[in-house]
RNA sequence: CGGGGCGUAGCGCAGCCUGGUAGCGCACCUGGUUCGGGACCAGGGAGUCGGAGGUUCAAAUCCUCUCGCCCCGACCA
């Protein structure tokens, strides 16, 4: 392609709505552009490089034996009206209306309609395993779409499902997919761990998150520094730290004033203990219900935890005002002793002796409480996991914690849907029964934006050859006849040999064409000159080499056959022992 | 949905408080000089000031309503 010929659009200003990298690198690059509220253009280059995604999603389902099926975008209502999820989707929905008044609506996930294609099409175990999938545009009416192409209301995903006679054909298939995904982020040059987590709403048993790591992801996630244990924060379980008695001689229980000390740094520089030693109560609505939960003041509350420990479904940090009138105090001031309402003590901190906690009493706290003297409360697992916390798998390892962007999701979903919706088939001794399934993610456009945030520089994107819009930027710096001329031979070499190029032809200054070459981060740079080229040479610099004096010499003559085979060597599958993923057991 | 903020030229913003001729940078067009890391000079085109209503001799500016968007919290590929 030529760049003169190209819509490139580069701006050198940031969006004023982007508020990370891969956002402002992709619009100024003039890879997409906002449309509205989480949706976006895709220019030319961003659909290269979204096709690119969809490219090795598409190579690694098929080789793992997956059916590339289409399914609607715009679905009867019915459906979901038949597993329920037409109320319990809630607003995430985007709902239309036809002129007859019929409810539609916009598929944000396809479980009940691929499930009524099974219970129409398989019939017998002898119809399984199957696995179906599509890549298709979803709509999902996020109450905040952000980070650009990383949470849109329309997005690119790949859904899978897979349908099996048996729990352990279904186990079988979802460690097909395990695989598959693993070589499908491996060719990507993604750096990423898979976690163990939370299933949802979808009623699923066996789950595993896909987390891209990147310091600006939405997840939490934690992992084991010794063994392969790794998991969301949501559902990652501590081992309960051993229980020795501090031997400290018990404190008695003394009312302080800690005027305006309502934060846990406040109170411990206050009263100058460390965080371990204070009791953080934080109070919770759980079905009409006020709670009190207590952590350690160096841990925070696991709310799915809490909610399991209380058989609910979900929790919610109660108001101010709720606060107040439970414990008759400001926020800040909350405690357990004396609380009177059901109380839940993380195991860490019921085991903290003579401790600092609020006093139920506004501008005062209580030192050298201790529980079964001061207060009782249900012991519970109710923490995030954390950096430095032991780990539940092994013996001698430690937590330490990551954030991550979810880019694919697995799960064995068991007969949840097929037997709500009488998907199913007949065994060998003629019995009917369910078809256990399993759903497999990948947010395709979600992974151009977290490739971004994984590679770039200050100076702009620097994409994993596998996902690059192109693989050679040439740039030619003049318009002397000989330099066009070399340039020609590369570009029409190079394309002959498989190679994608974009040769900057623009009749523009060098400075404007290297910043646009940086900003695009596509891998390889030739640059074409005058001075070089007189004594021979064309220059070859990799985008991942940030000083343009190390690009290295090549003689023309060698070029086209150089560059191609450094093309096509990073294009070749990585070994494996190059992966960098952690398994969970 | 709760809290905070923003809508002015294609993009990024100032002007609003204290009403009176709509401005700056980038981008764009013309001419010239430049030409290996986002050049310079001169000239030029381009805006229903988000929308509706109101106050006023006069509204980008004040008031009311409305739409859209962004950011911080509860959801998810």
């Amino acid at each position: 392609m030529l760049f003169s010929r190209a819509l490139i659009p580069t701006v050198k200003e940031a969006p004023s709505d982007a508020n990370n990298v891969s956002h402002t690198l992709l619009v100024r690059g003039g890879y997409i552009r906002r449309v509205g509220a989480g949706m976006y253009d895709f220019l030319p280059l961003g659909l290269r490089v979204l096709k690119k995604v969809e490219g090795i999603v598409r190579e690694e389902m098929d080789r793992a034996g997956a059916l590339e099926i289409l399914m609607p975008a715009l679905l009867p209502a019915d459906y979901f009206k038949e597993s329920g999820r037409w109320d319990r989707f809630g607003d995430t929905l985007f709902r239309v209306t036809d002129r007859k008044g019929a409810d539609l609506h916009l598929g944000p996930t396809h479980e009940e309609i691929v499930t009524d294609i099974a219970r129409r099409e398989i019939r017998s175990y002898r119809d399984m395993p199957r696995n179906l999938y599509q890549i298709q545009t979803k709509f999902r009416d996020e109450p905040r779409p952000r980070g650009g192409l990383l949470r849109g209301r329309e997005f690119m995903m790949k859904d899978a499902y897979s349908f099996d006679a048996t729990e352990e054909g279904a186990k079988k298939s979802y460690d097909d997919m395990r695989a598959a995904y693993m070589r499908t982020f491996d060719r990507m040059g993604l750096t990423y761990r898979l976690v163990a987590a939370d299933s949802g709403a979808m009623g699923g048993s066996t789950s595993a998150e896909f987390q891209i790591l990147a310091d600006s992801g939405e997840d939490a996630i934690v992992a084991c520094d010794s063994c392969e244990y790794a998991a969301n924060v949501e559902v990652a379980t501590v081992k309960a730290p051993p229980a020795a008695a501090s031997g400290a001689a018990p404190a008695a229980l003394t009312k302080v004033h800690t005027p305006k000390a309502k934060t846990i740094e406040e109170i411990t520089a206050f009263l100058k203990l460390p965080a371990s030693q204070m009791l953080k109560s934080l109070l919770y609505v759980a079905k009409d219900q006020v709670v009190m939960a207590v952590v350690r003041g160096d841990h925070d509350v696991n709310e799915i935890r809490l909610a399991r420990a209380l058989g609910v479904d979900e929790v919610f940090l109660a108001s101010d005002a709720d606060v107040t009138k439970a414990t008759g105090a400001d926020v800040g001031f909350a405690g357990p002793v004396g609380f009177k309402g059901r109380l839940l003590v993380d195991r860490a901190a019921a085991a903290v002796e003579n401790a600092a906690t609020g006093a139920n009493a506004s501008d005062h706290h209580y030192t050298g409480v201790s529980r079964g003297r001061d207060y009782e409360g249900e012991v519970v697992d109710i923490r995030l996991a954390t950096t430095g916390d032991l780990c539940p798998a092994c013996d001698k390892g430690k937590l330490k914690s990551y954030r991550g962007i979810e880019g694919g999701h697995i799960f064995i979903l068991g007969t949840h849907y097929s037997a709500q919706m009488g998907a199913t088939y007949l065994d060998e001794a003629q019995q009917k029964k369910p078809i256990v399934m399993g759903c497999y993610g990948i947010g395709v456009s979600r992974l151009v934006a977290t490739a971004i945030e994984q590679h770039h520089d200050e100076n702009g994107i620097m994409w994993p050859m596998s996902l690059a819009p192109y693989h050679v930027h040439i740039v030619t710096v003049g318009q002397d006849e000989a330099v066009i001329g070399a340039a020609k031979s590369l570009y029409h070499g190079l394309w002959s040999d498989g190679v994608e190029v974009l040769w900057d032809d623009r009749d523009e200054r060098p400075g404007v064409k290297f910043k646009d070459a940086d900003l695009l981060g596509i891998p390889l740079r030739v640059t074409i000159g005058a001075k070089s080229l007189a004594g021979g040479h064309v220059e070859l610099k990799p985008r991942s080499e940030r000083d343009p004096k190390k690009a290295e010499l090549v003689p023309v003559g060698e070029a086209t056959e150089r560059v191609a085979r450094m093309v096509h060597e990073a294009l070749a599958p990585a070994p494996r022992a190059s992966r960098t993923s952690v398994l969970p057991g």
